[in-house]
DNA sequence: ACCATAATGATACCTAGTCTCGTTTAATAT
DNA sequence: ATATTAAACGAGACTAGGTATCATTATGGT
């Protein structure tokens, strides 16, 4: 029987920073350990006061590094206001709830094919595109229907 | 024979303003004028280092009546930096040229339709979403060819 | 001309970063 | 274990895009 050592995310987020040469600092342990501790997505400030011994530049050095190694997805609210969270891996989308916050990964979403056409019919070369879809997820359905 | 006059954009954009109970003032005028005569998008500070006798609020004040009247849009660029120009009235997208900067209006685009097949996969009430597309405009195609 | 109030600019404050620079620390070679 | 050295750090200044407050001014309507 093999013994599988639960990782937890933290760890894995560390690791995936160790796998591009970047050292394992107690600065980056804390940051990872407050982001694997998240629930849907935080903004940097959010992260900022939750570690008020790290410095304000290693956060936002750290923030960087994991969305550069596609740990952490940036999303744009509604509002303007960009925040982080966990990524899956991989260019995907979000449906962010209004009323709630939430956020759902958009996987399998072919928008690929239809901006390629478009653009193509435009005689634009297409190298990559920002997407967020903003509504109401189902929970929060109840509370805005009037009938 | 009509006489038509032409009626310059700035007063258009002060028009559309004053049809919404906004005073027709001389910061209005200025920011106005400043929008009309540019070519493509800018960003707030810009607009701001060419109107040094306009308070930075006002300027921010006007850019965001001017964007919920419709007359301004924003676009993000790539690069995450905001920025403004003038609007086809209703919604639409961009393809943002990142050789040369320049952004190309998508009208007819059917995004709409299928975020909503999309969306009702997910069961999630489809209210908005925000899209730019990136890549590379024709006039910029040579630059990047190899072969 | 007068008046109510919309709008303004100054200022302070906030979020989100970037950059520089002197100090610390982690990985690694001995 | 210790020395080396580059990476990483925190402090602090700076840029950029905003918002909130508030005393003053200008506008539009009578
Ligand atoms: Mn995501
Ligand atoms: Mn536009
Ligand atoms: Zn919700
Ligand atoms: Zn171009």
């Amino acid at each position: 029987m093999v013994r599988t050592r639960v990782i937890p995310l933290a760890e894995q987020l560390l690791d995936t920073l160790g796998e591009q040469g970047y050292r394992s600092t107690s600065p980056r342990k804390a940051v990872t350990q407050a982001i694997a501790a998240k629930q849907g997505h935080f903004t940097a400030e959010q992260l900022r006061q939750q570690l008020p011994g790290v410095g304000r530049a290693t956060i936002y050095r750290s923030l960087k590094l994991l969305v550069d190694s596609g740990a952490l997805c940036r999303v744009l609210l509604e509002d303007g206001n960009l925040h982080y969270q966990l990524s899956h891996q991989g260019h995907h989308h979000h449906l962010l709830c209004v009323e709630c916050g939430s956020s759902q990964d958009l996987l399998g979403c072919d928008i690929e094919d239809l901006l390629r056409q478009v653009s193509a019919a435009h005689r634009f070369q297409l190298s990559g595109h920002w997407l967020e879809v903003y509504g109401r997820c189902y929970d929060c359905l109840p509370k805005a229907a009037t009938g």
